[in-house]
DNA sequence: CAGTGAGCGAGCTTCCGCTTGACTT
């Protein structure tokens, strides 16, 4: 039994703290929240001042329990939790629910996990902070009242399941707004012209021309010109320059960093840093802090002078540029400056690396160079061509680690030859090649994490889960664009010729991006349309700076909710008397019997209608592939639409139909349903195909089988899951205990499976709320 | 799961942030 019981938020930092403390302390970690509003229901009391109702939440009843009895046994609880609003929150919930006396309770922080630190810390507890718990509150009771009242509104206007939130809905419409503007991008082209130049000493070097043409045949008379043009030396300017080493890692520059240079996704990233810092090798992973401990940085002046010498070292301090952050930990580095390489498999390696580069040379000295810029005289021409030339004087910080970048187009920076002014320069060839304008670029997960953080929405624990959840929802998929071939020109000009070609290229692929779904933009626009406060960019800054005031005690939270909540809350019932959101939209007509066709999303998804839903003769519906839209679909796509399910060929003497169903699209054979996937669709795949994957499927569902008691009514099957054997009856699932053979199984242990399972009832299919 | 886009109308879905394992139909 020990006098003292130190809490901390993670259980990988209670070790460290406690080998720190030595054994008049017992260090044990709460796992983040212990408590949280209740999950079922609203969890606030509206109308008796936002009383907030708290629970402990399930998954730590049992933390909560060894904790209560920790505290007991202990003459003194240190409360640990991070140095920040929610920390300050999980302080004050464990005096709750441990039943300390927050006047008398001992609150202490610490930033770094160093001996000093945690030392001082000791040495200078303070009481809880109730302003700060109450910004928490605050921020808990706002995202509650958000996300609760504005789901149900989307359940009765869009399709149930579906969600929106202060984080999420602001993700999604960076996406939705993004791809409009990329749709509605026209492209425009012009002709950039590059020379390769020689001088009399037989070097080369590559200039651009300082002006673009926009018609083909203006090229080709700057062409036609340059035959018989001087080329010499105008001007020739040497610049010193600089460049500086990035700030160590925070959670999304590390998230950035991963995907461009491991093409790591975010949630990879995380999870793969996550091992890293269980094991011991780097600082914590979530974190928006770029600062860097004392001994963190004095160990990184140690090996760069040691390792690359003592000019490259160069100790610095950056700061941070998010308004947002909360710096309660410091920046993401290695624990020992002086292991080079340390992970247990290739993944934790190649991010280790990256970690342990970007922190050393954030402490190295700038890289020096040298700029020169030559501009190129074309005799009796206006225009002039420009080479560009870079020299490292000193690398510095290059030797050990450059960023990446997520410009597609870096300038070329090449060495240039010594040139002098008025030198005249010969051409081997001139090129004049049509350059198309590009549309600006879809999001990747980590650029999405970028743009969040610098509009100060969500926080480092929260961009993974955000791109997870608007996966989920179907708001958002990852893009798989095969793009076109387009037809562009080049005129080049060698040894007096000018040779005029057709080339080809494709352009519009894209892999991986961000791409919006016809749901994701219907819920969108509704939302916009009715919520725009809550969907505006700098909604979050805003309320962020009234938490500020509520931490620094000059606001009261239930105010500060009180008056968001009466502007907030009328702005729902509007919402809840409007029309349907199904981003309905008229393609034309029929071309025979003249019934309007509309493009829309329904119950089920995206769909085409023809008729009227009043009509006398009923409309027929049909479902949208994944491969058209509703705002791009056009009429006759939806023509084709309407003859599905289609007769693909026969076999074995059964018809073989294609179809989109509930699910997507599919081929069917007799019982058995196959699914399109990629490019396949349902209105063009041919009957060998389809065979083909029938068969396949035949063949998965045989495997799938273990046994049947067909002597029972329903019948009961015993199949092999992707986890594993379990029983099926009618439309019911049982998980087969553990101990239990399944080819062994008898009908009456199934039986009894089936009836131990409960009277639970099958889930109904969804069935639509009316308005 | 499966070819619909009604209605009967119970009970259900959902937020953001803080932490790790548990463990899926």
């Amino acid at each position: 039994m020990s006098k003292n019981l130190v809490i901390v938020e993670s259980p990988a930092k209670a070790k460290t703290i406690e080998k720190i403390l030595g054994n008049e302390f017992v260090v044990e970690s709460s796992f983040g929240h212990i408590r949280d509003l209740v999950s079922k229901g609203m969890g606030v009391e509206i109308d008796n001042g936002f009383k907030p109702i708290y629970e402990v939440s399930k998954e730590k009843k049992d933390v909560v329990k060894k904790l209560k009895k920790l505290a007991k046994e202990a003459e003194t609880v240190w409360l640990a939790s991070d140095e920040d609003r929610e920390g300050e929150a999980i302080a004050w919930h464990l005096a709750e629910a441990l039943n300390l006396n927050p006047a008398t309770t001992n609150r202490i922080v610490f930033h770094e996990i160093t001996k000093t630190a945690i030392q001082n810390a000791v040495q200078t507890p303070r009481r809880i902070d109730q302003n700060l718990v109450n910004a928490q509150q605050a921020r808990r009771v706002l995202d509650r009242l958000v996300g609760f009242e504005l789901s149900p509104v989307l359940w009765k206007k869009v399709r149930r399941g579906l969600s929106a939130g202060r984080v999420q809905s602001v993700s999604v419409r960076l996406i939705v707004e993004r791809e409009r503007e990329i749709r509605n991008f026209e492209s425009s082209s012009s002709f950039r012209v590059v020379a390769q130049l020689t001088n009399s000493k037989g070097d080369t070097l590559q200039a651009e021309l300082n002006h673009r043409f926009e018609k083909e045949e203006d090229a080709l008379k700057f062409l036609e010109q340059c035959k018989n043009s001087k080329l010499s030396i105008a001007d020739l300017e040497t610049k010193p320059a600089k460049r500086s080493p990035a700030a160590p890692f925070t959670t999304s520059t590390l998230q950035q960093e991963a995907s461009r240079k491991l093409s790591f996704s975010v949630s990879q990233t995380m999870s793969v840093a996550q091992k890293l810092y269980e094991g011991g090798l780097i600082t914590y992973m979530r974190t928006d802090s770029v600062n860097l401990s004392n001994d963190a940085i004095e160990a990184a002046k140690g090996e760069i002078s040691s390792y690359y010498g003592e000019e490259y070292s160069n100790p610095r301090r950056y700061s941070t540029k998010n308004k947002g952050a909360q710096e309660a930990h410091e920046a993401i580095r290695p624990t020992n400056m002086a292991s080079h390489a340390a992970g247990a498999d290739r993944q934790q390696k190649r991010l280790y690396d990256l970690i342990w580069k970007r922190t050393i040379a954030s402490q190295m000295s700038d890289a020096k160079l040298e700029r020169t810029t030559v501009h190129i005289e074309i005799d009796g021409n206006p225009y002039k061509f420009v080479a560009k030339g870079e020299v490292i004087q000193f690398d510095g910080f290059l030797r050990a680690y450059l960023e990446g970048t997520d410009d597609e187009e870096v300038e070329e920076k090449n060495i240039l030859p010594k040139l002098h002014v008025d030198e005249v320069l010969e051409y081997t060839s001139i090129s004049a090649t049509e350059r198309f304008t590009k549309h600006p670029p879809r999001f990747t997960e980590a650029s999405l994490v970028k743009k969040l953080e610098e509009l100060g929405i969500g926080r480092p624990s929260t961009y993974a889960p955000t791109i997870s959840t608007i996966q989920k929802r179907g708001y958002v998929e990852k893009s798989d664009l095969e793009g076109e071939l387009r037809k562009y020109q080049q005129l080049v000009l060698e040894a007096g010729n000018v040779e005029v070609n057709t080339l080809e290229e494709r352009t519009g692929a894209d892999k991986g991006k961000m791409m919006p779904t016809d749901i994701g933009m219907v819920v969108n626009d509704f939302l916009v349309e009715h919520f725009e406060q809550i969907l505006d960019y700098n909604f979050t800054a805003k309320v962020e700076s009234e938490f500020d005031r509520i931490a620094d005690g000059s606001e009261g939270w239930v105010d500060m909710i009180d008056e968001f909540y009466k502007q907030f809350h009328p702005k729902i019932e509007d919402a809840e008397d409007a029309e349907r959101a199904s981003g309905e939209r008229h393609l034309g007509d029929h071309p025979d019997t003249g019934k309007p066709i509309f493009a829309k999303v329904g119950r089920y998804g995206p769909m085409v209608q023809m008729g009227h839903v009043e009509d006398e003769e009923k409309p027929q519906f049909a479902s949208i592939p994944k491969e058209m839209h509703i705002d791009t679909i056009k009429l006759e796509d939806a023509l084709e639409l309407f003859k599905l399910p289609r007769v693909v060929g026969e076999y074995k003497d059964k018809p073989v139909k294609a179809a989109i169903g509930r699910f997507g699209p599919y081929v069917q054979h007799e019982k058995i349903f196959a699914s399109l996937k990629g490019e396949l669709s349902p209105l063009t795949i041919d009957l060998e195909t389809a065979i083909q994957l029938i068969e396949e499927k035949r063949e998965q569902v045989a495997n799938r089988n273990i046994k049947v008691f067909e002597d029972v009514d329903p019948i009961i099957e015993v199949l092999n899951g992707r986890y594993g054997p379990y029983l099926k009856q009618g439309r019911r699932n049982f998980k087969i205990p553990k101990d239990t053979e399944p080819k062994e199984l008898t009908l009456e242990e199934a039986q009894k499976i089936i009836s131990e399972a409960g009277e639970k009832k099958p889930k109904r299919a969804p069935r639509k709320a009316k308005k």
